[in-house]
RNA sequence: GGAGCGGUAGUUCAGCCCGGUCAGAACGCCGGCCUGUCAAGCCGGAGGUCGCGGGUUCAAAUCCCGUCCGCUCCGCCA
C-alpha cells in the first residue's frame, strides 16, 4: 500500500482550498485527521498546517481509491489527487473554513502509516504535561500549540522588521563564553583543548552588547537564547529567549521609548489592541508599598495599607515587638468578602507556606468586630484602623506584622492569591507600565554584602553618586547601608499584567564609576580584572554613554496569548526538573567522552 | 532545600475518607454493519504491575512509612 512520493507535487494547502477552486484538480498532502465510513462512501478529513478539508471517496465511482481509503487509519500520511467541488446543498459544514467544498478523490497515495496515537490530536481531552512533552511531535500537531508557534514566529518577524526600520543592526554574540560571578548559576561547558577550563553559556549577552557599543555599533539588537541554571517555574525555563537591544548616546527615556514602540506595535499588529503610550511609570517604592512586589498586577485593588504609625504605642505584644525591632504592620482589606472561618483558615495556611507565623484578621460585621486580636487594641487604635482601612460590614482585614521585606512578601503574595482565587482579576484588561527608581543595590543578609538589584553595570543616578563615594569611604556598616540604600539606579522594568516582561538600564560607561560599584559589591580589583577585565579594558578606549533593555520573549508571547506557562510557547521545553522527556536530556555520556574532556564524575 | 496538589486501561478520569463483587466510565483501539457524514451512527470485542519499594492486616488501589515522576508556589532566578 505504501508508495514513494514519486512525481507527486502538492499544489495547495488543505486549509486553503476554497470555493474559487471549484472545478480544479488539486494535489493535496497531509495527515488523516479522521475517517467516516458509511459503506459505499468514505469521508476523510485531511489535515495539514493550514487546516482541514473533506475528501470524498465513492465506491461506485472509484473502487480503486475506495479500497485504499477503506484501509486508512488516523494519522496516516497521504497524498490525494482529486477535483474540488461545491458540497451538495445541505451538507455544508460552516465549522470548517473549507466547509463549502470537498475534494473528490481520484487517486490516493499512502506515503506512510501511523501507529495509534498516545493521545488524540483533537484538544477536547487535556493531556498530562509529561506525556505531551514526550510526544511533543503529536502535541505540536494540535491546533493550539501550532497556532502558538506561528504567533511566536510573527513576533520574531515584527520585532526584526521594527528594529531594522529603526536603524538597529542585528549581531550575534557567542554562546561559548566566560563564566562571570554575580547573578544566576552558569551552565558550564568543559573545554577539550584546555584541561580543567570551562566555557559558560551566557545568562544574557549583556557584556557583549556593551562592548558592541564601544565598538561603535550604536544601535544593536538580537533575538537570542539565554541560559540560567536555576530552579524552574511556569514562567522560567533554563534556556529562554530574549529580545535584546542596546543604544548609544541615550538617556532612560530614549530606551523606554523604543521599547514601548515595539510592544505597542506587537499588540496592534497581532492583537489589534492600541496600547496608550507613553506607558505609565511608578516608582519601585510605590510598587512595594502598595502591592508588596516590584511587578504588581494592578488589574485589581486589594492594596496594602500602612498601619505601623497607628500601632506605634500599642500594648498588643505581637505588633509592639515587631515595631520595636524596626518592622512594620500592614494589612489588606478584602472588601465585602464575608469570609468564613474555613476560608480564613485556608488563607492562613497559604501565608504559612510563605513563611508567615500566622494570619491576624478582623471580620467587620454589622455593629461588631469578630477577631482574635482586636481585644488587644485600644479604642483609639481600633477606631483609626477602621478609618484607615475604610472598613465596612462584610469586609475582612488581613494583617501582616514583621520585617518590612517579609510583610511585603506575605501580603504581596496573599493579595495575588486572593485575586486569583476569588476571581478579582479583570482578565480583559491589559495593564502595562514601567517600574522605575530602583535601588542600585540591596544588602544581602546571607552573604553579608551588597548585591546589585539589576546587574553590576547599572549606572547610578548622577545625583546619588556622591553618596556612593561616601559609602565607600565609611567603615560604619550601618551608615554604609543607609547611604547605599538611598542610591537609585538608572534602571527600568516593564511590567505586563503582573509579570516582568523586560528590564534594562543606562550602563556605566566610565571606569571610575564602575570601580566604585565593584568595590561596594565586594568585588576586589583583582577579581574584577579576572572576571570582567575585558569589559573594563573596553571602557578605557572611548566607551560612549549607552543603555538598553532586554525583553523576555517567551513571557510576552505567553501573556499575549493568555497562557499561564511559557512551556506552551516553546517548541521543546523542559519539565520543572529541567528534563526533556522527548530526548531524555540530560543523560549520561560515554566514559570516552568524559576522558577527552578531562572530567571525572564524583559521586 | 521547603510547602501544596496529582500519579488507576493508549488518553482523561471515578473509586481512596469508611480496607472485603471496586478493576469501573467515557473517548480511543480491534472486528462487523452502514451511500452524505463531519466529535457520524449501530452491534460485538480486546485492553490494567492501581508510579515504585516496604509495612500494618486474614485481606490494601484504599491505611502507614519511604521513594520516584509531573504541576503550582517559597527559597533561588543580577
Amino acid at each position: 500500500m505504501l508508495t514513494d512520493l514519486g512525481n507527486f507535487k502538492r499544489t495547495k494547502y488543505c486549509g486553503e482550498v476554497s470555493l474559487s477552486d471549484v472545478g480544479k484538480t488539486l494535489n493535496l498532502a497531509g495527515w488523516v485527521h479522521r475517517k467516516r465510513h458509511h459503506g459505499g462512501v468514505i469521508f476523510i478529513d485531511l489535515r495539514d498546517r493550514e487546516g482541514i478539508i473533506q475528501i470524498v471517496v465513492e465506491e461506485k465511482n472509484n473502487p480503486e481509491a475506495y479500497e485504499i481509503a477503506d484501509k486508512l487509519k488516523s494519522e496516516y500520511v497521504i497524498g490525494v489527487v482529486g477535483r474540488v467541488r461545491k458540497r451538495p446543498e445541505g451538507t455544508e459544514n460552516p465549522k470548517l473554513k473549507t466547509g463549502y467544498v470537498e475534494l473528490v478523490a481520484d487517486k490516493i497515495l499512502v506515503f506512510n502509516v501511523s501507529e495509534p496515537l498516545p493521545f488524540p490530536v483533537e484538544e477536547e481531552t487535556p493531556v498530562s504535561e509529561e506525556t505531551k512533552l514526550k510526544y511533543r511531535f503529536i502535541d505540536l500537531r494540535r491546533e493550539n500549540m501550532k497556532n502558538n508557534l506561528i504567533f511566536r514566529h510573527r513576533v520574531y518577524q515584527i520585532t526584526r522588521n521594527f528594529f531594522t526600520e529603526e536603524g538597529f543592526i542585528e549581531i550575534e554574540t557567542p554562546f561559548l563564553t566566560k563564566s562571570t560571578p554575580e547573578g544566576a548559576r552558569d551552565f558550564l561547558v568543559p573545554s577539550r583543548l584546555h584541561p580543567g577550563k570551562f566555557y559558560a553559556l551566557p545568562q544574557s549577552p549583556q557584556l557583549f552588547k556593551q562592548i558592541l557599543m564601544v565598538a561603535g555599533f550604536d544601535k544593536y539588537f538580537q533575538i537570542v537564547k539565554c541560559f540560567r541554571d536555576e530552579d524552574l517555574r511556569a514562567d522560567r525555563q533554563p534556556e529562554f529567549t530574549q529580545i535584546d537591544f542596546e543604544i548609544s548616546f541615550v538617556r532612560e527615556e530614549d530606551v523606554m521609548d523604543i521599547a514601548e514602540k515595539l510592544i505597542a506595535k506587537l499588540f496592534k499588529e497581532l492583537l489589534g489592541i492600541e496600547l496608550k503610550t507613553p506607558f505609565e511609570r511608578i516608582s519601585y517604592k510605590e510598587a512595594m508599598e502598595k502591592y508588596g512586589t516590584d511587578k504588581p498586577d494592578r488589574r485589581f485593588g486589594l492594596e496594602l495599607i500602612e498601619l505601623t504609625d497607628i500601632f506605634e504605642n500599642t500594648e498588643f505584644k505581637v505588633f509592639k515587638a515587631v515595631i520595636k525591632n524596626g518592622g512594620v504592620v500592614k494589612a489588606i482589606n478584602f472588601k465585602n468578602s464575608n469570609l468564613s472561618r474555613k476560608e480564613i483558615d485556608e488563607l492562613t495556611k497559604y501565608v504559612q507556606s510563605l513563611g508567615a507565623k500566622g494570619l491576624a484578621w478582623i471580620k467587620v460585621e454589622e455593629g461588631k468586630l469578630t477577631s482574635p486580636i482586636v481585644k488587644f487594641f485600644s479604642e483609639e487604635e481600633t477606631q483609626k484602623l477602621l478609618e484607615r482601612t475604610q472598613a465596612q460590614p462584610g469586609d475582612v482585614i488581613l494583617f501582616s506584622a514583621d520585617k518590612r521585606e517579609t510583610v511585603y512578601k506575605i501580603l504581596g503574595n496573599l493579595r495575588l492569591h486572593i485575586g486569583k482565587k476569588y476571581g478579582l482579576i479583570d482578565e480583559n484588561k491589559w495593564d502595562i507600565f514601567w517600574v522605575v527608581d530602583f535601588p542600585l543595590m540591596e544588602w544581602d543578609e546571607e552573604e553579608e554584602r551588597f548585591v546589585a538589584l539589576h546587574h553590576p553595570f547599572t549606572m547610578p543616578k548622577e545625583e546619588d553618586i556622591p553618596r556612593l563615594k561616601e559609602a565607600l569611604e565609611t567603615d560604619d556598616l550601618d551608615r554604609k547601608k543607609e547611604l547605599v540604600h538611598l542610591v537609585r539606579a538608572r534602571a527600568y522594568d516593564m511590567v505586563l499584567n503582573g509579570e516582568e516582561i523586560g528590564g534594562g538600564s543606562i550602563r556605566i560607561h566610565r571606569k571610575d564609576v564602575q570601580d566604585i560599584v565593584f568595590k561596594l559589591l565586594g568585588i576586589e580589583e583583582k577579581e574584577a580584572e579576572e572576571k570582567f577585565g575585558f569589559l573594563l579594558e573596553a571602557l578605557k578606549y572611548g566607551a560612549p554613554p549607552h543603555g538598553g533593555l532586554a525583553f523576555g520573549l517567551d513571557r510576552i508571547v505567553a501573556i499575549m496569548l493568555g497562557l499561564d506557562s511559557i512551556r506552551d510557547v516553546i517548541a521543546f521545553p523542559k519539565t520543572q526538573r529541567g528534563i526533556c522527556p522527548l530526548t531524555n536530556a540530560p543523560d549520561y555520556v560515554e566514559t570516552k567522552q568524559l576522558k577527552e574532556l578531562h572530567i571525572k564524575v564524583v559521586e
